[in-house]
DNA sequence: CTCAAATGAGACATATCTGTCTCATCGTGT
DNA sequence: ACACGATGAGACAGATATGTCTCATTTGAG
């Protein structure tokens, strides 16, 4: 709180004026975060998109929002928030309708589980969001190797053309920051 | 602390005797994962594995590391350790080596930064592992759903019929057998 | 059985974080 | 100028986690 509150050129008695709690200042950028979420969600309803197009927009929009919101992932109030975590089920339930769509109509592998698909795509965003933090990807290539990866795998189809032209990223300095890694 | 020592069943006295603090039993914890990290790449390096296959392995035993070792991404003596981030830095870049290497032959896709592979390796076993985790696929699923996922993408081949005549290396027994034990 | 080492239970001190409170200061509108 | 509300600084209490210590009990080897 200390630091939060110094970082937002308040003071604690200030910060703990405007949110009463810690818990209560998590959870309203939870809310938040959800309302960007759904704000997402209907916007693609309303476009009636599903499948692929529906998974495009939600690559774009989620590596915008990931990188301000993927810390609460880490907050226990978050992860045991009963009513949050079921709008954010919600939610997926709803995008693992539009890739079951996309699956029928054949624009999604159907051995994989709709579900799963929502599951991976939401991996791929926070790895391509904490790539661009800790400097593996430049920010300009980050949706395009969200693209290439998630709908195209990391081996080159066998019979079709070329890939596109080699464009090697530049290389950005990993500088010493803490990456954010899973396996060890 | 408390919890832990409850767990293996022992007092928080005797836990505090075996590791003289919190960040001790965490960085032992940290050392042992590093071992398996490294007897990984080390047992790939020995059968001179690359590229695809060197993924294909790197993936089946991710599975089985993962989900013990997942945790401590999330501690922060972890995550400012200068000597293990190194450590782990210097593994992944031979991971990247091996996927230049499997570029060069054409095994994997040249329009992305082998960095970006192996990144992208970490973030699909840890969502394979979550997903098993709480119910989203099955555990016998989550190998196969890996590697299609990863290898292939989402989107299915257009055109080709089945893949091309890539040549899968020798599948080496991952077995469930008794891993070596670990801490405690 | 006997003794030494290991263990469990719990008290205790310490550090950190949170949340509340008070009071002085500052800015603003009248 | 004055008054009111918001703010900053800091004291304070409570909760939690960590680490140390003591002492009684248990375990195991001889």
């Amino acid at each position: 709180m200390s630091d939060i509150a110094s970082a937002a050129g308040v003071s604690r008695a200030t910060l703990h004026r405007r949110f009463r709690s810690r818990e209560a200042l998590i959870q309203a950028i939870a809310q938040t975060a959800l309302t960007h979420l759904r704000a997402i969600t209907d916007g693609i309803c309303d476009e009636g998109l599903t499948g692929r197009a529906a998974l495009e927009r939600i690559l774009e929009q989620g590596v915008i929002l990931t990188p301000r919101f993927s810390f609460l992932a880490s907050e226990s109030c978050v992860r045991d928030d009963g009513p949050l975590n079921e709008a954010i089920q919600q939610t997926f339930d709803v995008w693992a309708g539009w890739c079951e769509e996309g699956q029928r109509r054949g624009e999604l592998r159907v051995d994989l589980p709709a579900r799963w698909i929502v599951a991976a795509v939401d991996a791929m965003v926070l790895a391509v969001s904490d790539g661009v933090r800790t400097g593996v990807i430049a920010p300009r290539d980050a949706l395009r190797l969200l693209r290439l990866t998630l709908f195209d795998g990391v081996v080159p189809s066998p019979p079709s053309p070329p890939a596109s032209p080699v464009v090697f990223p530049p290389v950005v300095a990993s500088s010493t920051s803490a990456s954010s890694r899973n396996l060890l």
